[in-house]
DNA sequence: AAAACAATTTAGATAAGCCTAAAAATATAT
DNA sequence: ATATATTTTTAGGCTTATCTAAATTGTTTT
Protein backbone atom coordinates (compact mmCIF):
# COMPACT_ATOMS: atom_id res chain seq x y z
CA UNK A 1 0.00 0.00 0.00
CA UNK A 2 1.00 3.46 -1.02
CA UNK A 3 0.77 6.95 0.75
CA UNK A 4 -1.43 9.95 -0.15
CA UNK A 5 1.84 11.65 -1.63
CA UNK A 6 3.33 8.36 -3.42
CA UNK A 7 -0.35 8.02 -5.27
CA UNK A 8 -0.06 12.08 -5.99
CA UNK A 9 3.01 11.57 -7.71
CA UNK A 10 2.00 8.33 -9.60
CA UNK A 11 -1.14 10.16 -10.98
CA UNK A 12 0.94 12.92 -11.92
CA UNK A 13 3.45 10.87 -14.24
CA UNK A 14 0.33 9.12 -15.62
CA UNK A 15 -1.13 12.23 -16.66
CA UNK A 16 2.15 14.33 -18.03
CA UNK A 17 2.75 11.23 -20.07
CA UNK A 18 0.76 11.75 -23.09
CA UNK A 19 2.54 9.24 -25.23
CA UNK A 20 3.43 6.00 -24.52
CA UNK A 21 6.81 5.17 -23.52
CA UNK A 22 7.71 8.21 -23.47
CA UNK A 23 9.49 9.42 -19.86
CA UNK A 24 8.24 12.72 -17.75
CA UNK A 25 11.01 14.98 -16.56
CA UNK A 26 11.76 16.10 -13.12
CA UNK A 27 10.66 19.33 -13.71
CA UNK A 28 7.74 18.59 -15.04
CA UNK A 29 6.14 16.60 -11.94
CA UNK A 30 7.51 18.91 -9.63
CA UNK A 31 5.58 21.97 -11.63
CA UNK A 32 2.31 19.93 -12.00
CA UNK A 33 2.41 18.90 -8.00
CA UNK A 34 3.79 22.78 -7.40
CA UNK A 35 7.14 20.80 -5.04
CA UNK A 36 10.24 21.29 -5.66
CA UNK A 37 12.46 19.68 -8.53
CA UNK A 38 14.64 18.21 -5.42
CA UNK A 39 11.62 16.86 -3.81
CA UNK A 40 10.75 14.57 -6.65
CA UNK A 41 14.59 13.10 -7.26
CA UNK A 42 13.70 11.88 -3.83
CA UNK A 43 10.50 10.52 -4.16
CA UNK A 44 11.08 9.22 -8.07
CA UNK A 45 13.78 6.65 -5.69
CA UNK A 46 11.75 5.62 -3.71
CA UNK A 47 9.15 5.06 -5.95
CA UNK A 48 11.47 3.04 -8.04
CA UNK A 49 12.75 1.38 -5.39
CA UNK A 50 9.06 -0.13 -5.33
CA UNK A 51 8.99 -0.87 -8.67
CA UNK A 52 6.40 1.67 -9.19
CA UNK A 53 8.44 3.71 -11.88
CA UNK A 54 11.41 2.97 -14.21
CA UNK A 55 13.86 5.98 -13.43
CA UNK A 56 17.38 6.17 -14.68
CA UNK A 57 19.46 9.11 -13.12
CA UNK A 58 18.53 12.48 -15.27
CA UNK A 59 16.91 10.50 -17.75
CA UNK A 60 12.84 11.16 -16.07
CA UNK A 61 10.24 8.82 -15.20
CA UNK A 62 8.17 6.42 -16.38
CA UNK A 63 5.31 4.42 -15.17
CA UNK A 64 5.84 0.52 -14.56
CA UNK A 65 2.81 -1.66 -15.45
CA UNK A 66 2.26 -1.72 -11.55
CA UNK A 67 2.50 2.09 -11.31
CA UNK A 68 0.02 2.43 -14.11
CA UNK A 69 -2.67 0.69 -12.85
CA UNK A 70 -2.52 2.30 -9.15
CA UNK A 71 -2.53 5.87 -11.16
CA UNK A 72 -5.90 5.10 -13.56
CA UNK A 73 -7.26 3.07 -10.40
CA UNK A 74 -6.48 6.59 -8.66
CA UNK A 75 -8.27 8.10 -11.34
CA UNK A 76 -10.74 6.09 -11.72
CA UNK A 77 -11.84 6.64 -8.08
CA UNK A 78 -11.68 10.49 -8.59
CA UNK A 79 -13.80 10.55 -11.64
CA UNK A 80 -16.87 8.30 -9.92
CA UNK A 81 -16.58 11.04 -6.95
CA UNK A 82 -17.21 13.60 -8.92
CA UNK A 83 -20.17 12.03 -10.23
CA UNK A 84 -21.60 11.07 -7.41
CA UNK A 85 -20.91 14.98 -6.17
CA UNK A 86 -22.79 16.73 -9.39
CA UNK A 87 -25.22 13.56 -9.34
CA UNK A 88 -26.22 12.97 -6.28
CA UNK A 89 -25.28 15.68 -3.92
CA UNK A 90 -25.98 18.83 -5.83
CA UNK A 91 -22.10 19.82 -6.81
CA UNK A 92 -21.40 22.53 -9.76
CA UNK A 93 -18.66 20.99 -12.59
CA UNK A 94 -16.54 23.65 -11.44
CA UNK A 95 -16.83 22.60 -7.47
CA UNK A 96 -15.54 18.96 -7.29
CA UNK A 97 -12.27 19.18 -7.75
CA UNK A 98 -10.52 19.72 -4.73
CA UNK A 99 -13.07 17.46 -2.83
CA UNK A 100 -12.54 14.73 -5.43
CA UNK A 101 -9.03 15.02 -5.03
CA UNK A 102 -9.42 13.96 -1.30
CA UNK A 103 -11.65 11.19 -1.88
CA UNK A 104 -9.85 9.55 -4.48
CA UNK A 105 -7.63 8.33 -1.68
CA UNK A 106 -9.88 6.43 0.39
CA UNK A 107 -8.53 2.70 0.08
CA UNK A 108 -11.50 0.32 -0.50
CA UNK A 109 -12.26 -1.80 -3.03
CA UNK A 110 -15.89 -2.46 -1.97
CA UNK A 111 -16.27 0.94 -1.43
CA UNK A 112 -15.51 2.07 -5.01
CA UNK A 113 -17.47 -0.82 -6.78
CA UNK A 114 -20.73 -0.57 -4.83
CA UNK A 115 -19.84 3.24 -5.62
CA UNK A 116 -19.63 2.44 -9.20
CA UNK A 117 -22.71 0.38 -9.09
CA UNK A 118 -25.04 2.68 -7.13
CA UNK A 119 -24.26 5.29 -10.13
CA UNK A 120 -25.01 3.13 -12.63
CA UNK A 121 -21.60 2.25 -13.72
CA UNK A 122 -21.11 6.13 -15.74
CA UNK A 123 -18.57 6.19 -18.42
CA UNK A 124 -17.79 9.95 -18.07
CA UNK A 125 -17.65 12.02 -15.32
CA UNK A 126 -19.42 15.54 -14.85
CA UNK A 127 -16.31 16.84 -17.66
CA UNK A 128 -17.14 14.11 -20.39
CA UNK A 129 -13.34 12.43 -19.10
CA UNK A 130 -13.71 8.64 -19.24
CA UNK A 131 -13.83 6.40 -16.38
CA UNK A 132 -11.82 3.91 -16.18
CA UNK A 133 -13.63 0.24 -16.06
CA UNK A 134 -12.89 -1.84 -12.70
CA UNK A 135 -10.05 -3.66 -14.50
CA UNK A 136 -8.22 -0.16 -16.00
CA UNK A 137 -9.41 -0.10 -19.69
CA UNK A 138 -10.16 3.72 -20.61
CA UNK A 139 -11.82 4.99 -23.78
CA UNK A 140 -9.58 7.72 -25.05
CA UNK A 141 -11.29 10.26 -26.48
CA UNK A 142 -10.73 11.27 -30.15
CA UNK A 143 -10.43 14.68 -28.49
CA UNK A 144 -11.09 16.91 -31.76
CA UNK A 145 -12.19 20.79 -30.84
CA UNK A 146 -14.48 22.96 -31.96
CA UNK A 147 -11.36 24.43 -33.41
CA UNK A 148 -10.64 21.36 -35.97
CA UNK A 149 -14.11 22.04 -37.41
CA UNK A 150 -14.84 24.14 -40.36
CA UNK A 151 -17.36 26.57 -41.30
CA UNK A 152 -20.65 24.53 -41.81
CA UNK A 153 -19.76 21.42 -39.96
CA UNK A 154 -21.41 20.87 -36.46
CA UNK A 155 -20.71 18.68 -33.50
CA UNK A 156 -21.93 17.52 -29.43
CA UNK A 157 -20.18 18.90 -27.24
CA UNK A 158 -18.73 15.42 -25.27
CA UNK A 159 -15.46 17.25 -22.74
CA UNK A 160 -13.45 20.00 -21.94
CA UNK A 161 -9.61 20.29 -21.99
CA UNK A 162 -9.38 22.97 -19.71
CA UNK A 163 -10.74 22.24 -16.05
CA UNK A 164 -9.78 25.66 -14.22
CA UNK A 165 -13.53 26.72 -12.17
CA UNK A 166 -13.51 30.05 -14.11
CA UNK A 167 -13.36 28.56 -17.57
CA UNK A 168 -16.34 25.61 -16.50
CA UNK A 169 -18.46 28.90 -15.17
CA UNK A 170 -17.90 30.62 -18.46
CA UNK A 171 -19.40 27.35 -20.69
CA UNK A 172 -22.32 27.27 -17.71
CA UNK A 173 -22.99 30.49 -18.09
CA UNK A 174 -22.89 31.05 -22.09
CA UNK A 175 -24.87 27.34 -21.62
CA UNK A 176 -22.24 25.67 -23.79
CA UNK A 177 -22.78 22.59 -21.56
CA UNK A 178 -22.02 18.62 -22.06
CA UNK A 179 -25.08 17.49 -24.51
CA UNK A 180 -25.01 20.77 -26.42
CA UNK A 181 -25.40 20.37 -30.38
CA UNK A 182 -23.24 23.04 -32.09
CA UNK A 183 -22.53 24.30 -35.67
CA UNK A 184 -20.02 26.66 -36.69
CA UNK A 185 -20.85 29.11 -38.51
CA UNK A 186 -18.34 31.61 -39.53
CA UNK A 187 -14.51 32.28 -38.90
CA UNK A 188 -13.11 35.28 -37.69
CA UNK A 189 -9.72 35.21 -39.29
CA UNK A 190 -8.39 38.08 -37.42
CA UNK A 191 -8.39 36.53 -33.88
CA UNK A 192 -9.70 33.06 -35.09
CA UNK A 193 -12.79 33.42 -32.84
CA UNK A 194 -15.80 31.31 -33.67
CA UNK A 195 -19.08 32.31 -34.65
CA UNK A 196 -21.52 29.11 -33.36
CA UNK A 197 -25.16 28.83 -33.25
CA UNK A 198 -26.36 25.88 -30.08
CA UNK A 199 -29.19 23.42 -30.44
CA UNK A 200 -30.95 25.48 -33.17
CA UNK A 201 -31.38 28.74 -30.38
CA UNK A 202 -28.83 31.46 -30.00
CA UNK A 203 -26.01 31.95 -32.13
CA UNK A 204 -22.64 33.31 -30.32
CA UNK A 205 -18.88 34.03 -30.63
CA UNK A 206 -16.16 32.24 -29.00
CA UNK A 207 -12.41 33.07 -28.89
CA UNK A 208 -9.82 30.97 -30.41
CA UNK A 209 -9.15 29.21 -26.85
CA UNK A 210 -12.49 28.56 -26.01
CA UNK A 211 -12.80 26.66 -29.21
CA UNK A 212 -9.39 24.78 -28.46
CA UNK A 213 -11.13 23.78 -24.97
CA UNK A 214 -14.27 22.42 -26.00
CA UNK A 215 -13.94 18.52 -26.91
CA UNK A 216 -16.76 17.43 -29.43
CA UNK A 217 -18.06 14.71 -31.23
CA UNK A 218 -18.15 15.38 -34.97
CA UNK A 219 -21.82 15.21 -36.67
CA UNK A 220 -21.81 13.49 -39.86
CA UNK A 221 -23.78 15.62 -42.80
CA UNK A 222 -26.85 14.52 -43.56
CA UNK B 1 -7.26 22.96 10.17
CA UNK B 2 -5.32 19.97 11.62
CA UNK B 3 -3.88 16.49 10.66
CA UNK B 4 -5.65 13.09 10.51
CA UNK B 5 -3.61 12.11 13.62
CA UNK B 6 -4.39 15.06 15.59
CA UNK B 7 -7.77 14.54 14.68
CA UNK B 8 -7.88 10.77 15.75
CA UNK B 9 -6.34 12.25 19.25
CA UNK B 10 -9.34 14.52 19.37
CA UNK B 11 -11.52 11.66 18.83
CA UNK B 12 -10.10 9.36 21.36
CA UNK B 13 -9.93 12.02 23.95
CA UNK B 14 -13.56 12.54 23.29
CA UNK B 15 -14.86 9.10 23.40
CA UNK B 16 -12.49 8.49 26.66
CA UNK B 17 -14.45 11.02 28.78
CA UNK B 18 -17.31 9.86 29.57
CA UNK B 19 -18.20 12.49 32.65
CA UNK B 20 -18.03 15.84 31.74
CA UNK B 21 -14.80 17.58 33.17
CA UNK B 22 -13.06 14.40 33.26
CA UNK B 23 -9.61 14.06 32.38
CA UNK B 24 -8.51 11.08 30.24
CA UNK B 25 -5.21 9.40 31.37
CA UNK B 26 -2.33 9.27 28.89
CA UNK B 27 -2.36 5.59 28.97
CA UNK B 28 -5.90 5.31 28.30
CA UNK B 29 -5.11 7.34 25.09
CA UNK B 30 -2.10 5.89 23.89
CA UNK B 31 -4.21 2.27 24.28
CA UNK B 32 -7.60 3.49 22.81
CA UNK B 33 -4.76 4.85 19.44
CA UNK B 34 -2.29 1.42 20.13
CA UNK B 35 0.33 3.54 20.42
CA UNK B 36 2.97 4.57 23.27
CA UNK B 37 2.89 6.69 25.89
CA UNK B 38 5.57 8.79 25.01
CA UNK B 39 4.21 9.64 21.30
CA UNK B 40 1.01 10.48 23.49
CA UNK B 41 2.45 13.05 25.70
CA UNK B 42 4.06 14.28 22.38
CA UNK B 43 0.74 15.25 20.98
CA UNK B 44 -0.59 16.03 24.11
CA UNK B 45 1.49 19.13 24.20
CA UNK B 46 1.12 19.95 20.44
CA UNK B 47 -2.81 19.98 21.00
CA UNK B 48 -2.62 22.20 24.10
CA UNK B 49 -0.15 24.43 22.12
CA UNK B 50 -3.17 25.01 19.70
CA UNK B 51 -5.65 25.13 22.58
CA UNK B 52 -7.45 22.27 21.61
CA UNK B 53 -6.94 20.65 24.84
CA UNK B 54 -6.38 21.60 28.46
CA UNK B 55 -3.02 19.77 29.60
CA UNK B 56 -1.19 19.57 32.56
CA UNK B 57 1.86 17.15 32.94
CA UNK B 58 1.15 13.84 35.06
CA UNK B 59 -3.07 15.06 34.61
CA UNK B 60 -4.20 13.98 31.50
CA UNK B 61 -6.19 15.81 28.56
CA UNK B 62 -9.48 17.64 28.82
CA UNK B 63 -11.17 18.97 25.02
CA UNK B 64 -11.67 22.54 25.15
CA UNK B 65 -14.50 23.77 23.72
CA UNK B 66 -12.84 24.30 20.31
CA UNK B 67 -11.33 20.78 20.67
CA UNK B 68 -14.89 19.42 21.51
CA UNK B 69 -16.36 20.89 18.86
CA UNK B 70 -14.27 19.28 16.35
CA UNK B 71 -14.23 15.91 18.03
CA UNK B 72 -17.83 15.91 17.87
CA UNK B 73 -17.68 17.08 14.31
CA UNK B 74 -15.64 14.02 13.12
CA UNK B 75 -18.01 11.63 15.07
CA UNK B 76 -20.81 13.28 12.83
CA UNK B 77 -18.93 12.44 9.40
CA UNK B 78 -18.39 8.99 10.48
CA UNK B 79 -21.47 8.00 11.14
CA UNK B 80 -23.56 9.71 8.06
CA UNK B 81 -20.92 8.45 6.02
CA UNK B 82 -22.27 4.78 7.38
CA UNK B 83 -25.68 6.04 6.76
CA UNK B 84 -24.88 5.89 3.32
CA UNK B 85 -22.76 3.05 3.73
CA UNK B 86 -25.10 0.92 4.93
CA UNK B 87 -28.47 2.81 3.00
CA UNK B 88 -26.94 3.25 -0.55
CA UNK B 89 -24.04 1.08 -0.86
CA UNK B 90 -25.19 -2.38 0.49
CA UNK B 91 -22.80 -2.61 3.10
CA UNK B 92 -22.97 -4.40 6.32
CA UNK B 93 -23.21 -3.08 9.45
CA UNK B 94 -20.24 -5.02 10.54
CA UNK B 95 -18.43 -3.66 7.49
CA UNK B 96 -18.52 0.17 7.43
CA UNK B 97 -16.09 0.86 10.45
CA UNK B 98 -12.56 0.75 8.65
CA UNK B 99 -14.09 3.04 5.88
CA UNK B 100 -15.70 5.74 7.37
CA UNK B 101 -12.72 6.07 9.42
CA UNK B 102 -11.18 7.11 6.46
CA UNK B 103 -14.41 9.17 5.03
CA UNK B 104 -14.14 10.91 8.37
CA UNK B 105 -11.53 12.96 7.68
CA UNK B 106 -12.21 14.51 4.33
CA UNK B 107 -12.61 18.16 4.90
CA UNK B 108 -15.57 19.66 3.14
CA UNK B 109 -18.46 21.29 5.05
CA UNK B 110 -20.65 21.02 1.56
CA UNK B 111 -19.60 17.96 1.05
CA UNK B 112 -21.29 16.64 4.60
CA UNK B 113 -24.05 18.99 4.65
CA UNK B 114 -25.13 17.68 0.89
CA UNK B 115 -24.48 14.16 2.43
CA UNK B 116 -26.75 15.45 5.54
CA UNK B 117 -29.70 16.07 3.16
CA UNK B 118 -29.63 13.23 0.52
CA UNK B 119 -29.75 10.96 3.64
CA UNK B 120 -32.24 12.66 4.49
CA UNK B 121 -31.26 14.24 8.34
CA UNK B 122 -30.96 11.02 9.95
CA UNK B 123 -30.28 10.53 13.56
CA UNK B 124 -29.00 7.64 14.33
CA UNK B 125 -26.08 5.86 12.50
CA UNK B 126 -26.43 1.98 11.64
CA UNK B 127 -25.39 0.55 15.11
CA UNK B 128 -27.97 3.32 16.50
CA UNK B 129 -25.87 5.75 17.98
CA UNK B 130 -27.00 9.10 17.77
CA UNK B 131 -25.51 11.81 14.52
CA UNK B 132 -24.62 15.00 16.07
CA UNK B 133 -26.32 18.18 14.19
CA UNK B 134 -24.56 20.38 12.19
CA UNK B 135 -24.14 23.15 15.54
CA UNK B 136 -22.66 20.03 17.62
CA UNK B 137 -25.56 18.69 19.53
CA UNK B 138 -26.05 15.06 20.16
CA UNK B 139 -28.84 13.27 21.52
CA UNK B 140 -27.34 11.03 23.77
CA UNK B 141 -29.16 7.84 24.60
CA UNK B 142 -30.40 6.92 28.04
CA UNK B 143 -27.97 3.81 27.65
CA UNK B 144 -30.61 1.21 28.85
CA UNK B 145 -29.46 -2.45 28.64
CA UNK B 146 -31.59 -5.73 28.13
CA UNK B 147 -29.93 -6.91 31.45
CA UNK B 148 -31.62 -3.47 32.97
CA UNK B 149 -35.29 -5.38 32.20
CA UNK B 150 -36.49 -7.50 35.14
CA UNK B 151 -38.86 -10.05 34.12
CA UNK B 152 -42.26 -9.69 32.24
CA UNK B 153 -40.67 -6.23 30.54
CA UNK B 154 -40.24 -5.21 27.11
CA UNK B 155 -38.84 -2.42 25.00
CA UNK B 156 -37.08 -2.22 21.46
CA UNK B 157 -33.61 -2.68 20.39
CA UNK B 158 -32.36 0.69 20.00
CA UNK B 159 -28.95 0.54 19.32
CA UNK B 160 -25.54 -1.81 20.57
CA UNK B 161 -22.45 -0.85 23.06
CA UNK B 162 -19.87 -3.10 21.39
CA UNK B 163 -19.43 -2.68 17.97
CA UNK B 164 -17.34 -5.40 17.43
CA UNK B 165 -17.56 -7.14 13.79
CA UNK B 166 -18.43 -10.60 15.65
CA UNK B 167 -20.91 -9.15 17.50
CA UNK B 168 -22.78 -7.70 15.14
CA UNK B 169 -22.95 -10.78 12.75
CA UNK B 170 -24.23 -13.13 16.09
CA UNK B 171 -27.26 -10.53 16.44
CA UNK B 172 -27.77 -10.49 12.65
CA UNK B 173 -27.88 -14.47 12.99
CA UNK B 174 -29.77 -14.11 16.00
CA UNK B 175 -32.40 -11.45 14.31
CA UNK B 176 -31.97 -8.86 16.95
CA UNK B 177 -31.81 -6.03 14.72
CA UNK B 178 -32.59 -2.90 15.76
CA UNK B 179 -36.37 -2.12 16.34
CA UNK B 180 -36.91 -5.53 17.12
CA UNK B 181 -39.48 -5.87 20.22
CA UNK B 182 -38.01 -7.89 23.05
CA UNK B 183 -39.91 -9.54 26.14
CA UNK B 184 -37.81 -10.62 29.03
CA UNK B 185 -39.81 -13.86 29.65
CA UNK B 186 -37.00 -15.31 32.42
CA UNK B 187 -33.87 -14.91 34.02
CA UNK B 188 -31.41 -17.80 34.93
CA UNK B 189 -29.97 -16.80 38.39
CA UNK B 190 -27.09 -19.21 37.50
CA UNK B 191 -25.40 -17.58 34.78
CA UNK B 192 -27.39 -14.77 34.72
CA UNK B 193 -28.82 -15.39 30.99
CA UNK B 194 -32.11 -14.11 29.49
CA UNK B 195 -34.73 -16.18 27.61
CA UNK B 196 -36.54 -13.64 25.74
CA UNK B 197 -38.98 -13.08 22.82
CA UNK B 198 -38.38 -11.40 19.94
CA UNK B 199 -41.51 -9.54 17.90
CA UNK B 200 -44.31 -12.50 19.36
CA UNK B 201 -41.95 -14.84 17.00
CA UNK B 202 -39.29 -17.02 18.15
CA UNK B 203 -38.04 -17.24 21.76
CA UNK B 204 -34.02 -17.36 22.65
CA UNK B 205 -31.78 -17.44 25.42
CA UNK B 206 -28.82 -14.94 25.16
CA UNK B 207 -26.30 -14.54 27.33
CA UNK B 208 -25.55 -12.04 30.30
CA UNK B 209 -22.71 -10.31 27.71
CA UNK B 210 -24.80 -9.93 24.97
CA UNK B 211 -27.77 -8.55 26.90
CA UNK B 212 -25.45 -6.15 28.56
CA UNK B 213 -24.59 -4.84 25.07
CA UNK B 214 -28.04 -4.65 23.98
CA UNK B 215 -29.26 -0.75 24.06
CA UNK B 216 -33.43 -0.75 24.42
CA UNK B 217 -36.20 1.96 25.32
CA UNK B 218 -38.27 0.66 27.67
CA UNK B 219 -41.84 -0.22 26.49
CA UNK B 220 -44.52 0.97 29.24
CA UNK B 221 -46.86 -1.68 29.32
CA UNK B 222 -50.71 -1.10 28.66
C1' DA C 1 6.75 7.82 56.05
C1' DA C 2 9.53 4.97 53.34
C1' DA C 3 9.59 1.45 49.85
C1' DA C 4 7.70 -0.50 45.89
C1' DC C 5 5.06 -0.10 41.94
C1' DA C 6 2.67 2.23 38.19
C1' DA C 7 2.05 6.07 35.19
C1' DT C 8 4.04 9.69 32.74
C1' DT C 9 7.57 12.43 30.77
C1' DT C 10 12.16 13.35 28.74
C1' DA C 11 16.00 12.34 25.76
C1' DG C 12 17.65 10.80 21.73
C1' DA C 13 16.58 8.17 17.21
C1' DT C 14 14.13 7.08 12.96
C1' DA C 15 11.33 7.61 8.59
C1' DA C 16 8.60 10.35 5.32
C1' DG C 17 8.32 14.34 2.81
C1' DC C 18 9.67 18.64 2.18
C1' DC C 19 13.14 22.59 1.77
C1' DT C 20 17.66 25.56 0.22
C1' DA C 21 22.07 25.86 -1.68
C1' DA C 22 25.70 23.84 -4.15
C1' DA C 23 27.46 20.44 -7.39
C1' DA C 24 27.04 17.61 -11.42
C1' DA C 25 25.14 16.30 -15.77
C1' DT C 26 22.84 17.46 -19.94
C1' DA C 27 21.38 20.56 -23.58
C1' DT C 28 22.03 24.70 -26.33
C1' DA C 29 24.41 28.39 -28.55
C1' DT C 30 28.26 30.50 -30.44
C1' DA D 1 34.27 22.25 -29.70
C1' DT D 2 33.87 25.16 -26.13
C1' DA D 3 31.16 28.23 -23.33
C1' DT D 4 26.76 29.10 -21.40
C1' DA D 5 22.40 27.92 -19.78
C1' DT D 6 19.20 24.65 -18.07
C1' DT D 7 17.99 20.58 -15.72
C1' DT D 8 18.70 17.36 -12.29
C1' DT D 9 20.88 15.52 -8.36
C1' DT D 10 23.30 15.64 -3.90
C1' DA D 11 24.16 17.29 0.68
C1' DG D 12 22.50 18.84 4.75
C1' DG D 13 18.35 20.55 7.42
C1' DC D 14 13.56 20.90 9.07
C1' DT D 15 8.93 19.09 10.73
C1' DT D 16 5.60 15.55 12.04
C1' DA D 17 4.70 11.52 14.22
C1' DT D 18 6.52 7.69 15.78
C1' DC D 19 9.70 4.64 18.76
C1' DT D 20 12.89 2.74 22.89
C1' DA D 21 15.15 3.42 27.05
C1' DA D 22 15.92 6.07 30.99
C1' DA D 23 14.40 9.40 34.32
C1' DT D 24 10.83 11.44 36.92
C1' DT D 25 6.43 11.94 39.27
C1' DG D 26 2.44 9.98 41.43
C1' DT D 27 0.11 6.27 44.00
C1' DT D 28 -0.17 2.28 47.06
C1' DT D 29 1.35 -0.69 50.33
C1' DT D 30 3.39 -1.86 54.40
Amino acid sequence: MQSFTEENYLKAIYTLSTAENQSVSTNAIAEKLTTKASSVTDMLKKLADKKLIHYEKYQGAELTRKGKKIAINIIRKHRLWEVFLVNHLNFKWDEVHDVAEELEHINSEKLIDSLDRFLNFPQFDPHGDPIPDKEGKVYHHKEISVKDLRVGESGIIVGVKEHHPDFLRYLENAELLLGTNIKVLKIFEWDNSIKIKCDKKQELTISEKVAGNLYIKKMLKK
